[in-house]
Order: structure tokens, then sequence, then C-alpha cells
DNA sequence: CAGTGGTCTAGACCACGAA
DNA sequence: TCGTGGTCTAGACCACTGG
């Protein structure tokens, strides 16, 4: 391995383990403990070490018993773990939906453009419902490479990380801003809300886990019959 | 110990420690693992398993060459971490300063009084500038007996948590809900804002070790010069 | 039953920090 | 140099899962 400097084994050995898993060598569950110390002439503390460190990242899962399972949360999960967008009124057993409605090239949006250098992006428009009742209107916005992609699927009532996941695109990191201002009367309309309704207003940058830019989301909400949630913890919960 | 079921050694050390830092029994340094292995009578290994797991829970640090250390994150690194308070204007060098306004008994707020039974509580009422600058209107309420001993404090200028530090009370989880609506005539005359511009608006319960409500934040923040700044990530950052 | 992860031991040597 | 945590080994037995 060319100079490896002198990393600890059980180190090592996690690095090999997790680029084997993001490229996919195994399907779901990874070798066991002792085919594990074979390969790498290794102590048995040494792989469970490693695959420690794994399992605390949320990218391995043990089962006791049956092995060691490829985790890697889904991203709805761990995005939801976050914001939580909540109705307030209580109504539970609405329907969530969210309709496409225009896709076009654009100029870079100002929050991209202080980190990125390209001049044009993808400009995908939506509007998500709960029932028949319009809740918000989200803007994604991608890289002209990543978005000639994307322009291909159906944008009717699916998640935009299920896209790019079906392109190999995994978000790691994200970056949200939240303030509210009063809305414009596209919005109002869109949103069928009066103009003395404020809107809740989030902008997020999306980024892969080598830290680029994949995703940038401009989404406007009424706050008049939803706000947002968070649960924090110490840990995980 | 009467009749401990039949716990891992690690996880039964893990629990004695835990008490123990929290009881206070160490100052900030927790023993050697060689002593702690003397102590219980049991290998290194199973020493490090159990402080291995405080450590991830964030209430053991470890020192290379020095020892292990007491950690407990406090509260302000915690609570920073997730919801940032910056100005969008970037005016970094602006001085925060939270006058108090008056401190009174009062009903139970809804959001409480749906968890608890009590029927007053202490309401804390203070203003957050940044420099001359009011940027909110915060009111934190206390159980009764808490909100007693908190009431001979000076609240000019400290962060709650610190005071409820020194009564030994620790936050350990937070459940926070984001929205923003217009503000009222009071709420325009002491952030010095005008009536056409939104406020955000935060509620946040916070709960102790057990799960108990120590504190119910209420917050206005004007919106025209500030936004919230969240960063995610899958891991620690 | 066989296979897997969970717990635990005893002992070795290394790397860092402070005196 | 000494004390601390960091890495690693070899081997033992237990507990859960599934055929």
């Amino acid at each position: 391995m060319g100079f490896t400097k002198h990393l600890p084994l059980h180190i090592q050995i996690k690095i090999k383990l997790e680029e084997e898993i993001l490229n996919e060598v195994y399907d779901e569950k990874i070798p066991g403990e002792l085919d594990l110390m074979e390969r790498f002439s290794v102590s048995r503390s040494t792989i469970r070490q490693a695959i420690a460190a794994l399992v605390e990242e949320g990218i391995l899962e043990k089962r006791h018993g049956k092995g060691t399972f490829i985790s890697l949360k889904p991203v709805e999960e761990w995005l939801g773990s976050f914001s939580t967008y909540e109705n307030i009124i209580d109504d539970m057993g609405m329907k969530p939906y969210i309709k496409f409605l225009s896709m076009e090239m654009t100029s870079t949006p100002q929050n991209v453009a202080k980190t990125l250098e390209e001049e044009v992006f993808y400009k995908v428009k939506r509007i998500r419902y709960a029932d028949e009742n319009p809740v918000s209107i989200e803007e994604n916005y991608y890289p002209l490479e990543l978005g000639k992609k994307l322009a291909k699927f159906n944008w009717d009532n699916v998640a935009s990380y299920s896209l790019l996941d079906s392109l190999g695109v995994k978000l790691w990191d994200a970056k949200q801003i939240i303030t509210c201002r009063m809305p414009v009367k596209e919005e109002c309309k869109l949103l069928n809300i009066d103009e003395t309704i404020p809107v809740l207003f989030i902008e997020r940058l999306n980024f892969d886990r080598e830290g680029n830019i994949v995703e940038y989301e401009h989404s406007v909400y009424r706050s008049d019959h939803y706000a947002f949630i968070v649960k924090l913890g110490r840990n995980e919960n």
C-alpha cells in the first residue's frame, strides 16, 4: 500500500472495510470476525475495534448470533431526525404529497456562488401538500452535470435524496439556515395564504462525503399551520 | 450488591463509575486503568470497555499520557452546537448582552401543562442585545421550587443554564419548536421593530437526566437581521 | 448442532506528557 | 525516567440465532 505512515492496524482495517462497504463489495453482511482475522492476519480484538468504530459511525450494525450488517441509515432517517416537519394542528392522518411544478436552468444561487465557481445550476420547483392543503414551496438546485441526470426522472412525490441515491450520490453533511419573512405575491397564491401571514424560510446546503455541494434547497413554509420540531439529545435519540 | 441480575462486568463498572462521577466523587480526573483494574479485580480490557462507553456518552475524555478526565461538556457547547444564533449581516464584532426585565409567578404555560401537574411557574423575562440593538425577548419558566432558588440570582447578562448549573441542575435533553408569526405591539416596542416585520418564535423544553422538565424557554427573535444556522452531520462535528 | 457475536483474561510493547 | 493511555495478541468460555 505505498507508504502508509504508521496507522494503527485497527484504523487501517476500518478504512479498508469502510471503503469496501461504500464500494458495495458486500451485499448486506460483512464477513464474520473469524474470516476477517484470517484475512488481515490480526487478532480478534483488533478486528472488533475496527468494526466498533464503524458501528459507532452508523455504517455497520451488529446482530448477536447472526452477523454484522451494513447499516448506512437512509438519509430520510438522518435528515428526519433533525428537522421533522410537523403539523401543529395535530391532524396526523394527512397524506403528504409533492407536486412537480417546473425544471429549468438558472444562474447559480447566491449561497452556492460563494463556494463554487459554476455559473449555472438546474432548478427544480415543487409544492408540498398535506392532503389538499399546500404547505411549502420547495426549490432544489443542482450542479449542471448532476442536474442533467436528474432531469430524466419523474419528480412527482419523490424525495430528492432518493433520486440522488439512485445515482449513487450520498448526502453526508448539511448546513441549514432558518429565518422568516413576509411572502411575495406568487408565494401567497401558491400556498393559498393571505399576505399578512409570514412564511418560514429555510435554506439548506447538502454536501457529500468529500465535502462537495451536491444540492441546495430553498424552501418556503407557511407558518400558520406548521412549525419545525427539533429534538436535541447528548447521545442517540 | 443484592441481586444484580447478571450484567456484564464492563456494564456494571460503567454504571458504578458513572454514578460516582455524577456524585462528584472525583474532582476532575478518574483513577488510572491500573488502579481500576485492582479495585474491581478485572482485566484491563474490561476497564477500558467501561470507560469507552462513558467516553462515547461524552461523560469522560481521555488524554494520552495524562489520564482520563471528567468531561460533561458544558451545556453552552452542547446547545450551541445546535442552534447557533448568528447574525446574517455579518457584523461579527458585536457584543452580546442580556438585560433583566422582570420576574414573577405566573400560571403554568400551555406547553408544560400537558406534561406537568404544577399550576404555578416562575417566569423570568429578559431582552437580548447585540451591541445596542435588541435581538430577542426571552422568557424562562421554572417550577416553583427551583424558581425560588433562582430568584436570588442576578439575571443580568448570564446564561440561564449557568445559574441552573450552580444549583447542581444539569440539562440533558431538549425539545424545540421553531415557527414564526407577526409581533404584538409590546414586542415591536421592545425589539424596536415595525409591525410589518415577522418574528421567529422559538419554544424550548429542557429536561434533566431523569426526564423532568427543568426549564421552559419562550423566545421571540426579530427576523430582519438574524437567522438560525444549523449544522448537521452524521457524526461529531 | 454449528456459526456468530459478547465477554473476559493475562500479558506484551508502544507513544505521549511531565518531571 | 515514570505513569498514563494506545495497540495488539492468543486463547477461553458464554449467549444468541438458525437449521
